[in-house]
DNA sequence: GCCGGGATTAGACAAAGTCCAATCTTTGGC
DNA sequence: GCCAAAGATTGGACTTTGTCTAATCCCGGC
């Protein structure tokens, strides 16, 4: 799952981004490891070696590529919006102490028992969090 | 699941909890409606008729609830945590159009093949957000 | 009714995220 | 390769949600 320059562009092109200076250094900061990550936290690792992306370029940059379904939103933190490169279907575990989120596969898992939804609703997408406590 | 007065101070003392003005305002509001609502909309609910209670209050009111077991944090919008009465096990729909939570019953409700924890770790809950659009 | 500890408060503060208007880049047509 | 138009980026002000603090208030036990 990391990508060389050619292959982040053909990436961003494919799902209709012009591939930007700022995007590309965004979503490789994104792909080169398979973390979850914040907004702050990709705004420092982007300006690591020099500062050349602004905080405003981070947000819409993000909500770009999640509009486009490069990457997910995770939802577990009341005081943060996590990023994550894997847009295959599965779920989340999330250590309440350390913050730490990890993936479950959705392969083998399966919910039964949803009840039918109202008339005039789409399922736009199932998401479990398993909430763990370090003993 | 409405309460008189009498029944929501015996409520907060079975918590441990000593039953203020302000606290029994606030578990009036949470509890005489079965709805799933964000700490602004308690706190102008609280003061619609008479302001008498501050934020400052909301917010450490239901901290307190929620350490106490007495309340819920359903955390589906990145914007604000939403707070719910019902502390039977249940999941959560949420209509991504209009904000709506319902409550989804845990009772025929089944989750196979969730991987074994790592050692040392907890299951402390497991959340299931059905995210719904209007067609 | 008094007293002490816990509860409440206003308002300052913090952090995440959005918005804006000016400026800079990219791109497609030639 | 060059140019203009469309789109991207920017700093900084702003908004919103939530926390903190130190002063004041009030509840319950005596």
């Amino acid at each position: 799952m990391s990508y060389n320059r050619h292959e982040l562009i053909a990436l961003l092109r494919r799902h209709g981004i012009a591939p930007t200076h700022q995007r590309l250094e965004i979503a490789n900061v994104l792909f080169s490891r398979c973390e979850h990550l914040a907004a702050d936290q990709i705004l420092t690792l982007v300006n690591e070696r020099h500062a050349e992306t602004s905080k405003a370029t981070v947000y819409n940059t993000l909500n770009l590529f999640r509009d486009c379904g490069l990457i997910r939103e995770v939802i577990v933190d009341p005081k943060r919006v996590f990023y994550d490169p894997n847009t295959e279907p599965h779920h989340h575990l999330y250590n309440i102490d350390t913050g730490e989120i990890t993936d479950i596969p959705a392969n083998d898992l399966a919910v039964s028992g949803l009840p039918e939804l109202p008339p005039g609703m789409v399922t736009e997408g199932v998401d479990i969090v398993v909430r763990v406590r370090t003993l």
